[in-house]
DNA sequence: TTAGGGTTAG
């Protein structure tokens, strides 16, 4: 229940087993006191003062100068983060081998002490020694962690003097880095380079893929490498991210069916992944059905589960979840109220969210810092706006407004998807490349009449939502949602939920329009867009108008 | 004797 550490779980994976052949040896140590009959149990010693009891007697009987022992204490230092210990030791070793190097710089990676890391490998190129594969993907992890890509592409090139890019755990290292630098094409090209490739080489990459806004490539890569390899939990948290990002619920289904067969036991973070999915991909029945499954949950799993019920527009079910969560003795963290409060405002529960979180001048107050931070960034903007509209400040809108337009903010293009058959089609606003585009308007033109005799007004003049070219256009009529949503008319049996994801928000007009939609075709249409989900039915929406 | 891959919001 409580958020591992990395250290704390390397610990906990010693067997009580473990513990009584560690006992014994050290008695044996204690009686003989020759620190070899200790060895191999010293990274397995419960408490570094058996570490330092060995060191001692090391010293004492000189054999601190037999390389392998003194590197033995070393790696026992280090993997009990006794990082001053280790440097003692280490700069006590005069004849240094690989090993000792690797070992000291693993530790100082392994303690997040990147400077001390960096400048340990540094002194390791200097020694005149070659540097060695198992070293290298140590320092290049430290790149990755703090995303310099600079000191990355630094490695690369010791990597490829030595023809290191040929060895399977240092190419895996480095197209990672690169992934989480966001340099993609540098990733693919060290991957493509690979003579081999196991497990760990094929997950990064499908990671990469992931991180770099291509889930798609990432799902095909998973097919690929499924030819010669069987994946791991790991691999299929990588693909079960890809699956979220992508947003298809039968590629959802696909995943999670693979999932079952394989057998693969629900852990914190495999379940919290697949929560994650099923909900961005439009099905918070199944994400929910997860989350009670799951016997370990974490506070990343209560925070998932309360944002999707809240961009569900579920706000009172991720208020329960919020609340069960602090009878569980749970901590929240930023991020479980930034999802409370989200949930709040997507389910016009605005005065709860207040009560939680304070109230709006404080909000107002953090989205203002945030404008000052980023004033390119649009969604400051719209969240500004927002904040100002709940609370009335129609002034402040216009404002926020005109503000948008003198900074000339960049206006991204409108898209919509639709998934019929198993095949995406994508509409941009006044699309007519699609093969159908004849029948498509066809039906919009015959839907608008039949929805103007049952109330639908088109309308303009709604509150700024999102910045999108289309307003500009204003060629409402032919918005890619209302596009989308005609195809999926068309092309689904009646009766069938029509479901379609959008780039941005879905606008006022079009969200009025669904809603009649909904009620006239007797569809449940189901949208989601750049914020949250849109379950229409019977003419209204579960977002109740708050979005 | 050591090394590379995993979950949440905006």
């Amino acid at each position: 229940m409580i958020e591992s550490t990395t250290h704390r779980q390397v610990q906990q994976t010693f067997s009580n087993q473990d513990s009584c052949i560690n006992e014994t040896a050290f008695s044996q140590f204690s009686e003989t006191r020759d620190p070899k009959s200790y060895l191999s149990s010293l990274v397995k010693c419960r408490n570094i003062s058996q570490v330092q009891q060995v060191h001692g007697q090391v010293i004492v009987t000189e054999q601190v100068r037999d390389l392998f022992i003194a590197n033995k204490v070393l790696y026992a230092y280090t993997f009990h983060r006794a990082l001053e210990s280790a440097a003692a030791l280490f700069s006590g070793i005069t004849q240094k081998n690989p090993f000792s190097w690797s070992v000291m710089i693993g530790g100082y990676a392994k303690a997040d002490d990147y400077m001390n890391c960096y400048i340990t490998f540094r002194e390791y190129m200097r020694s005149g020694d070659r540097p060695d594969d198992y070293t290298l993907p140590v320092v290049i992890k430290v790149c990755r962690n703090i995303k310099d890509l600079v000191m990355g592409r630094v490695l690369h090139s010791v990597v490829y003097k030595y023809g290191f890019h040929l060895y399977t755990f240092v190419a895996a290292a480095l197209v990672d880095m690169y992934a989480k630098c966001k340099a993609i094409v540098e990733a693919t090209k060290v991957f493509d380079e690979m003579p081999k490739r196991d497990l760990v080489s094929w997950t990064v990459m499908i990671g990469a893929c992931t991180e770099c806004g291509n889930p798609e490539e990432a799902l095909d890569l998973f097919d690929r490498m499924r030819e010669g390899i069987v994946p791991d939990k790991i691999a299929m948290v990588n693909v079960v991210n890809a699956s979220a990002k992508l947003g298809v619920m039968h590629k959802a289904k696909i995943v999670d069916d693979y999932i079952k067969k394989m057998e693969f036991s629900l852990d914190v973070i495999l379940g919290t992944a697949l929560i994650d999915m099923h909900a961005k991909c439009g099905s918070i029945e199944f994400a929910r059905e997860v989350f009670d499954k799951m016997t370990q949950r974490n506070v990343i799993s209560w925070s998932t589960m309360i944002a999707a019920h809240g961009y569900h527009g579920e706000g009172s079910k991720a208020l329960d979840l919020f609340h069960m969560m602090l009878d569980c003795g749970i901590s929240p963290n930023n991020i479980t109220f930034v999802s409370v409060l989200y949930a709040c405002s997507h389910s016009g529960l605005v005065e709860e969210a207040c009560r939680i979180h304070g109230d709006v001048e404080l909000a107002e107050k953090a989205a203002v810092s945030l404008l000052e931070l980023q004033p390119q960034n649009a969604g400051h903007y719209i969240l500004l706006s927002n904040i100002y509209a709940k609370a009335g400040k129609w002034k402040e809108v216009a404002k926020v407004r005109e503000l948008m337009t003198h900074q000339r903010i960049k206006k991204i293009p409108g898209w919509t998807w639709i998934e019929v058959d198993n095949k995406i089609h994508k509409f941009s606003v006044g699309d007519q490349t699609h093969p159908l585009s004849k029948e498509i308007y066809e039906k919009l033109k015959n839907l608008r009449e039949k929805l103007e005799v049952a109330g639908y007004v088109p309308d303009t003049n709604f509150v700024l939502h999102d910045i999108d070219e289309e307003l500009k256009l204003g060629l409402l009529h032919s918005h890619s949602e209302k596009l989308a949503i005609a195809f999926g008319l068309i092309g689904t049996p009646e009766g069938t939920p029509i479901r379609v994801t959008k780039n941005l928000r879905v606008c006022g007009d079009c969200h009025a329009f669904i809603k009649f939609v909904s009620l006239i075709t007797k569809r449940v249409v189901v949208v989601r867009d750049a914020n949250r989900f849109h379950h229409f039915k019977e003419g209204a929406c579960s977002c109740r108008d708050y979005w």
